[in-house]
DNA sequence: CTGATATCAGGTAAACTGATATTG
DNA sequence: CCAATATCAGTTTACCTGATATCA
Protein backbone atom coordinates (compact mmCIF):
# COMPACT_ATOMS: atom_id res chain seq x y z
CA UNK A 1 0.00 0.00 0.00
CA UNK A 2 1.19 3.10 -1.06
CA UNK A 3 -0.31 5.88 1.49
CA UNK A 4 -2.05 4.98 5.20
CA UNK A 5 -3.23 8.68 5.31
CA UNK A 6 -5.65 10.24 2.71
CA UNK A 7 -3.14 13.15 2.72
CA UNK A 8 -1.45 12.27 -0.43
CA UNK A 9 -4.84 12.28 -2.17
CA UNK A 10 -5.91 16.33 -3.63
CA UNK A 11 -8.87 17.36 -1.75
CA UNK A 12 -9.59 20.93 -2.87
CA UNK A 13 -13.31 22.13 -2.13
CA UNK A 14 -13.83 22.69 -5.81
CA UNK A 15 -13.69 19.82 -8.26
CA UNK A 16 -11.70 21.21 -10.94
CA UNK A 17 -12.44 19.30 -13.88
CA UNK A 18 -9.32 18.74 -16.12
CA UNK A 19 -6.45 18.72 -14.10
CA UNK A 20 -4.24 21.74 -13.52
CA UNK A 21 -1.77 20.00 -16.04
CA UNK A 22 -4.05 19.92 -19.06
CA UNK A 23 -4.87 23.78 -18.61
CA UNK A 24 -1.49 25.21 -18.40
CA UNK A 25 -1.64 26.99 -22.07
CA UNK A 26 2.16 27.20 -21.65
CA UNK A 27 2.94 23.44 -20.87
CA UNK A 28 0.26 22.47 -23.70
CA UNK A 29 2.58 25.07 -25.97
CA UNK A 30 5.09 23.75 -25.43
CA UNK A 31 4.23 20.26 -26.04
CA UNK A 32 2.27 20.54 -28.87
CA UNK A 33 5.40 22.81 -30.61
CA UNK A 34 7.88 19.72 -30.02
CA UNK A 35 5.27 17.38 -31.78
CA UNK A 36 4.76 20.15 -34.93
CA UNK A 37 8.08 20.53 -35.27
CA UNK A 38 9.07 17.22 -35.11
CA UNK A 39 6.67 16.40 -38.06
CA UNK A 40 7.99 19.54 -39.80
CA UNK A 41 11.51 18.50 -39.51
CA UNK A 42 10.57 15.05 -40.32
CA UNK A 43 8.61 16.11 -43.49
CA UNK A 44 10.44 18.47 -44.64
CA UNK A 45 13.95 16.55 -44.19
CA UNK A 46 11.86 14.02 -46.80
CA UNK A 47 12.04 17.29 -49.13
CA UNK A 48 15.92 17.39 -48.46
CA UNK A 49 14.92 20.62 -46.48
CA UNK A 50 14.82 22.52 -42.90
CA UNK A 51 12.05 24.61 -41.99
CA UNK A 52 14.53 27.50 -41.94
CA UNK A 53 14.87 27.15 -45.27
CA UNK A 54 11.36 27.69 -45.74
CA UNK A 55 10.99 30.63 -43.76
CA UNK A 56 13.54 32.39 -45.67
CA UNK A 57 12.73 31.10 -49.12
CA UNK A 58 9.20 32.10 -48.44
CA UNK A 59 9.96 35.45 -47.09
CA UNK A 60 11.99 36.50 -50.04
CA UNK A 61 9.27 35.36 -52.30
CA UNK A 62 6.73 37.23 -50.79
CA UNK A 63 8.68 40.70 -50.12
CA UNK A 64 11.57 40.59 -52.26
CA UNK A 65 15.23 40.91 -52.10
CA UNK A 66 16.42 41.86 -48.72
CA UNK A 67 19.71 42.27 -46.64
CA UNK A 68 20.67 39.42 -44.33
CA UNK A 69 19.73 41.36 -41.01
CA UNK A 70 16.42 42.20 -43.03
CA UNK A 71 15.89 38.58 -43.71
CA UNK A 72 16.11 37.99 -39.71
CA UNK A 73 13.61 40.14 -38.73
CA UNK A 74 10.89 38.72 -41.31
CA UNK A 75 11.38 35.28 -40.60
CA UNK A 76 12.58 35.31 -37.09
CA UNK A 77 15.84 33.67 -37.34
CA UNK A 78 18.74 35.24 -35.49
CA UNK A 79 21.52 36.65 -37.29
CA UNK A 80 24.44 34.73 -36.25
CA UNK A 81 21.76 31.29 -37.01
CA UNK A 82 20.93 33.34 -40.52
CA UNK A 83 25.06 33.19 -42.24
CA UNK A 84 24.26 29.19 -41.99
CA UNK A 85 21.12 28.77 -43.50
CA UNK A 86 22.00 31.30 -46.16
CA UNK A 87 25.30 28.88 -46.62
CA UNK A 88 23.24 26.22 -47.28
CA UNK A 89 20.58 27.79 -49.63
CA UNK A 90 22.86 29.19 -51.71
CA UNK A 91 25.24 25.88 -51.86
CA UNK A 92 22.29 24.65 -53.07
CA UNK A 93 21.67 27.55 -55.68
CA UNK A 94 18.59 28.41 -54.18
CA UNK A 95 19.51 32.04 -53.48
CA UNK A 96 22.10 34.10 -54.63
CA UNK A 97 24.71 36.62 -52.22
CA UNK A 98 25.65 39.31 -53.88
CA UNK A 99 27.33 42.59 -52.31
CA UNK A 100 25.48 45.55 -52.05
CA UNK A 101 27.13 48.24 -54.65
CA UNK A 102 25.56 50.98 -52.02
CA UNK A 103 26.59 49.52 -48.93
CA UNK A 104 29.46 47.75 -48.62
CA UNK A 105 28.80 46.09 -45.41
CA UNK A 106 25.80 44.49 -46.74
CA UNK A 107 24.92 41.32 -48.82
CA UNK A 108 21.79 41.31 -51.15
CA UNK A 109 20.03 38.15 -51.28
CA UNK A 110 17.49 37.15 -54.32
CA UNK A 111 15.63 33.93 -54.72
CA UNK A 112 17.03 32.37 -57.98
CA UNK A 113 14.47 30.13 -60.30
CA UNK A 114 15.50 26.66 -58.84
CA UNK A 115 14.85 28.43 -55.65
CA UNK A 116 10.82 29.26 -56.28
CA UNK A 117 10.82 25.73 -57.63
CA UNK A 118 12.12 24.50 -54.56
CA UNK A 119 9.75 26.75 -52.35
CA UNK A 120 6.63 25.62 -54.49
CA UNK A 121 7.69 22.28 -53.85
CA UNK A 122 7.90 22.50 -49.54
CA UNK A 123 4.64 24.30 -50.03
CA UNK A 124 2.83 21.58 -51.09
CA UNK A 125 4.96 19.35 -48.19
CA UNK A 126 4.09 21.91 -45.66
CA UNK A 127 0.27 21.93 -46.56
CA UNK A 128 -0.12 18.14 -46.00
CA UNK A 129 1.78 18.04 -42.91
CA UNK A 130 -0.85 20.81 -41.90
CA UNK A 131 -3.46 18.99 -42.09
CA UNK A 132 -2.06 16.32 -40.70
CA UNK A 133 -1.24 18.48 -37.83
CA UNK A 134 -4.48 20.39 -37.39
CA UNK A 135 -6.27 17.34 -38.41
CA UNK A 136 -9.16 17.43 -35.43
CA UNK A 137 -9.85 21.15 -36.19
CA UNK A 138 -12.44 22.24 -38.75
CA UNK A 139 -11.38 24.51 -41.03
CA UNK A 140 -13.52 27.58 -39.52
CA UNK A 141 -11.59 26.55 -36.27
CA UNK A 142 -8.17 26.23 -37.86
CA UNK A 143 -8.56 29.95 -38.72
CA UNK A 144 -9.01 30.84 -35.44
CA UNK A 145 -6.69 29.16 -33.90
CA UNK A 146 -4.01 30.80 -36.54
CA UNK A 147 -5.66 34.06 -35.61
CA UNK A 148 -5.36 33.33 -31.78
CA UNK A 149 -1.42 32.65 -32.37
CA UNK A 150 -0.94 35.58 -34.52
CA UNK A 151 -2.84 38.11 -31.87
CA UNK A 152 -0.86 36.48 -29.43
CA UNK A 153 2.36 36.90 -30.98
CA UNK A 154 1.90 40.24 -31.63
CA UNK A 155 1.11 41.76 -28.15
CA UNK A 156 4.58 39.39 -27.13
CA UNK A 157 6.30 41.03 -29.89
CA UNK A 158 5.71 44.70 -28.48
CA UNK A 159 6.55 43.84 -25.05
CA UNK A 160 9.85 42.11 -25.99
CA UNK B 1 18.41 49.11 -57.23
CA UNK B 2 17.65 45.96 -56.57
CA UNK B 3 16.40 44.11 -59.83
CA UNK B 4 15.95 45.44 -63.19
CA UNK B 5 12.49 42.92 -63.42
CA UNK B 6 10.08 42.48 -61.73
CA UNK B 7 10.31 38.85 -61.61
CA UNK B 8 11.29 39.26 -57.59
CA UNK B 9 8.29 40.00 -56.24
CA UNK B 10 5.39 37.83 -55.84
CA UNK B 11 2.69 37.54 -58.56
CA UNK B 12 -0.01 35.05 -57.48
CA UNK B 13 -2.99 34.69 -59.46
CA UNK B 14 -5.18 35.45 -55.84
CA UNK B 15 -4.14 37.65 -53.31
CA UNK B 16 -3.31 36.20 -50.50
CA UNK B 17 -4.02 38.28 -47.15
CA UNK B 18 -1.84 37.67 -44.62
CA UNK B 19 1.39 36.24 -46.00
CA UNK B 20 2.41 32.44 -45.68
CA UNK B 21 4.47 32.91 -42.75
CA UNK B 22 1.64 34.29 -41.00
CA UNK B 23 -0.19 31.72 -41.72
CA UNK B 24 1.79 28.35 -40.93
CA UNK B 25 0.39 26.72 -37.64
CA UNK B 26 3.39 25.46 -37.50
CA UNK B 27 5.84 28.72 -37.28
CA UNK B 28 3.81 30.31 -35.03
CA UNK B 29 3.28 27.64 -32.42
CA UNK B 30 7.06 27.86 -32.18
CA UNK B 31 7.67 31.18 -31.89
CA UNK B 32 4.79 31.47 -29.23
CA UNK B 33 6.26 28.43 -27.66
CA UNK B 34 9.31 30.25 -27.27
CA UNK B 35 7.98 33.57 -25.89
CA UNK B 36 6.08 31.66 -23.72
CA UNK B 37 9.28 28.82 -22.59
CA UNK B 38 10.93 32.28 -21.64
CA UNK B 39 8.18 33.83 -20.13
CA UNK B 40 7.75 31.02 -17.80
CA UNK B 41 11.42 30.11 -17.01
CA UNK B 42 11.93 33.95 -16.10
CA UNK B 43 8.75 33.73 -14.15
CA UNK B 44 9.68 30.35 -11.93
CA UNK B 45 13.21 31.06 -11.81
CA UNK B 46 12.36 34.68 -9.64
CA UNK B 47 10.67 31.95 -7.25
CA UNK B 48 13.50 29.65 -7.35
CA UNK B 49 11.62 26.81 -9.73
CA UNK B 50 11.75 25.18 -12.87
CA UNK B 51 8.91 24.14 -15.07
CA UNK B 52 9.55 20.92 -14.47
CA UNK B 53 9.25 20.96 -10.85
CA UNK B 54 5.70 22.39 -11.44
CA UNK B 55 5.26 19.75 -13.48
CA UNK B 56 6.33 17.11 -11.32
CA UNK B 57 4.59 18.75 -8.06
CA UNK B 58 1.07 19.28 -9.49
CA UNK B 59 0.66 15.96 -10.97
CA UNK B 60 1.73 14.45 -7.08
CA UNK B 61 -0.91 16.34 -5.82
CA UNK B 62 -3.37 15.51 -8.19
CA UNK B 63 -3.13 11.83 -8.89
CA UNK B 64 -1.14 10.68 -6.01
CA UNK B 65 2.28 9.22 -5.21
CA UNK B 66 3.99 6.94 -8.43
CA UNK B 67 6.63 5.90 -9.59
CA UNK B 68 9.10 7.68 -11.35
CA UNK B 69 8.41 5.71 -14.64
CA UNK B 70 4.38 6.97 -13.87
CA UNK B 71 5.28 10.52 -13.56
CA UNK B 72 7.35 10.34 -16.38
CA UNK B 73 3.82 9.46 -18.35
CA UNK B 74 1.81 11.94 -16.36
CA UNK B 75 3.72 15.04 -16.52
CA UNK B 76 5.56 14.37 -20.31
CA UNK B 77 9.28 13.95 -19.02
CA UNK B 78 11.77 11.52 -20.01
CA UNK B 79 12.75 8.84 -18.06
CA UNK B 80 15.90 9.88 -18.63
CA UNK B 81 15.33 13.45 -17.43
CA UNK B 82 13.15 12.77 -14.86
CA UNK B 83 16.09 11.24 -12.29
CA UNK B 84 17.47 14.71 -12.23
CA UNK B 85 14.82 16.48 -11.75
CA UNK B 86 14.07 14.00 -8.58
CA UNK B 87 17.42 15.01 -7.27
CA UNK B 88 16.37 18.40 -7.31
CA UNK B 89 13.18 17.91 -5.77
CA UNK B 90 14.42 15.78 -3.14
CA UNK B 91 17.70 17.82 -1.97
CA UNK B 92 14.87 21.14 -1.37
CA UNK B 93 12.06 17.96 0.58
CA UNK B 94 10.01 18.83 -2.11
CA UNK B 95 9.34 15.56 -2.52
CA UNK B 96 10.52 12.32 -1.24
CA UNK B 97 11.82 9.12 -2.73
CA UNK B 98 11.78 5.93 -0.82
CA UNK B 99 12.07 1.90 -2.39
CA UNK B 100 8.35 0.45 -3.07
CA UNK B 101 8.69 -3.00 -0.53
CA UNK B 102 6.48 -4.49 -3.06
CA UNK B 103 8.52 -3.93 -6.02
CA UNK B 104 12.14 -3.47 -5.12
CA UNK B 105 13.05 -1.77 -8.51
CA UNK B 106 10.81 1.14 -8.17
CA UNK B 107 11.06 4.35 -6.02
CA UNK B 108 7.97 5.63 -4.92
CA UNK B 109 7.52 9.55 -4.87
CA UNK B 110 5.54 11.22 -2.49
CA UNK B 111 5.22 14.93 -2.26
CA UNK B 112 5.49 16.82 1.32
CA UNK B 113 3.99 19.05 2.99
CA UNK B 114 6.78 21.71 2.18
CA UNK B 115 6.26 20.40 -1.56
CA UNK B 116 2.53 21.42 -1.14
CA UNK B 117 2.89 24.87 0.22
CA UNK B 118 5.11 25.30 -2.61
CA UNK B 119 3.17 24.33 -5.01
CA UNK B 120 0.41 26.32 -4.28
CA UNK B 121 3.44 29.62 -4.58
CA UNK B 122 3.94 28.29 -7.58
CA UNK B 123 0.25 27.93 -9.04
CA UNK B 124 0.02 31.62 -8.41
CA UNK B 125 2.85 32.60 -10.16
CA UNK B 126 2.10 30.38 -13.15
CA UNK B 127 -1.56 32.15 -12.96
CA UNK B 128 -0.10 35.58 -13.09
CA UNK B 129 2.59 34.84 -16.11
CA UNK B 130 -0.67 33.32 -17.76
CA UNK B 131 -2.71 36.11 -17.58
CA UNK B 132 0.16 37.80 -19.11
CA UNK B 133 0.96 35.54 -21.99
CA UNK B 134 -2.85 34.96 -22.76
CA UNK B 135 -3.70 38.97 -22.41
CA UNK B 136 -4.92 39.25 -26.11
CA UNK B 137 -7.72 37.23 -25.48
CA UNK B 138 -11.14 37.12 -23.62
CA UNK B 139 -11.77 34.57 -20.97
CA UNK B 140 -13.86 32.30 -23.37
CA UNK B 141 -11.23 32.84 -25.86
CA UNK B 142 -8.68 30.93 -23.37
CA UNK B 143 -10.83 28.81 -22.82
CA UNK B 144 -11.18 27.60 -26.46
CA UNK B 145 -7.75 28.22 -26.85
CA UNK B 146 -6.82 25.87 -24.16
CA UNK B 147 -9.37 23.38 -25.29
CA UNK B 148 -7.69 23.42 -29.04
CA UNK B 149 -4.44 22.60 -27.81
CA UNK B 150 -5.81 19.87 -25.49
CA UNK B 151 -7.56 18.04 -29.17
CA UNK B 152 -4.43 18.47 -30.78
CA UNK B 153 -2.39 16.73 -28.85
CA UNK B 154 -4.85 14.36 -27.86
CA UNK B 155 -4.68 14.00 -31.17
CA UNK B 156 -0.77 13.31 -31.38
CA UNK B 157 -0.78 11.17 -28.44
CA UNK B 158 -2.55 8.38 -30.38
CA UNK B 159 -0.64 8.72 -33.21
CA UNK B 160 2.47 8.69 -31.40
C1' DC C 1 14.18 -15.52 -20.82
C1' DT C 2 11.33 -11.40 -21.31
C1' DG C 3 10.28 -7.09 -19.70
C1' DA C 4 10.22 -3.09 -16.65
C1' DT C 5 12.67 0.04 -13.75
C1' DA C 6 15.97 3.65 -12.35
C1' DT C 7 20.10 5.57 -13.72
C1' DC C 8 23.87 7.30 -16.67
C1' DA C 9 26.14 8.96 -20.77
C1' DG C 10 25.68 10.85 -24.49
C1' DG C 11 23.66 13.46 -29.23
C1' DT C 12 20.98 17.00 -31.88
C1' DA C 13 18.96 21.20 -32.59
C1' DA C 14 16.81 25.75 -31.21
C1' DA C 15 17.28 29.80 -28.93
C1' DC C 16 20.27 32.94 -27.34
C1' DT C 17 24.69 35.94 -26.00
C1' DG C 18 28.83 38.07 -27.02
C1' DA C 19 32.94 39.46 -29.72
C1' DT C 20 35.12 41.07 -34.00
C1' DA C 21 36.28 43.23 -38.50
C1' DT C 22 34.33 46.10 -41.83
C1' DT C 23 31.85 49.77 -43.38
C1' DG C 24 28.42 53.94 -43.06
C1' DC D 1 33.22 58.36 -32.31
C1' DC D 2 28.92 55.86 -32.86
C1' DA D 3 25.85 52.48 -35.29
C1' DA D 4 24.95 48.67 -38.29
C1' DT D 5 26.32 44.67 -40.83
C1' DA D 6 27.94 39.95 -41.58
C1' DT D 7 30.42 36.54 -39.38
C1' DC D 8 32.23 33.45 -35.79
C1' DA D 9 32.48 31.16 -31.31
C1' DG D 10 30.20 29.47 -27.60
C1' DT D 11 26.19 28.57 -23.87
C1' DT D 12 21.96 26.69 -22.34
C1' DT D 13 18.17 23.89 -22.57
C1' DA D 14 14.55 20.66 -24.56
C1' DC D 15 14.08 16.63 -26.55
C1' DC D 16 15.52 12.21 -27.59
C1' DT D 17 18.44 7.74 -28.05
C1' DG D 18 20.78 4.52 -26.39
C1' DA D 19 23.27 1.38 -22.68
C1' DT D 20 23.53 -0.71 -18.09
C1' DA D 21 22.49 -3.04 -13.57
C1' DT D 22 18.77 -4.51 -10.96
C1' DC D 23 14.80 -6.89 -10.21
C1' DA D 24 9.62 -9.06 -11.36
Amino acid sequence: MISAEAADMPDDGAARTPGRLRRRASRLLSQLSARSDRLITEGLGGAGARKWHYAVLASLEEYGPASQAELSGRSAIYRSDMVGVLNELAERDLVERTPDPDDRRRNIITISAQGRRHLRRLDKVLDDLHDELLAPLSPAERDQFVQMLNRLLDHHARAS
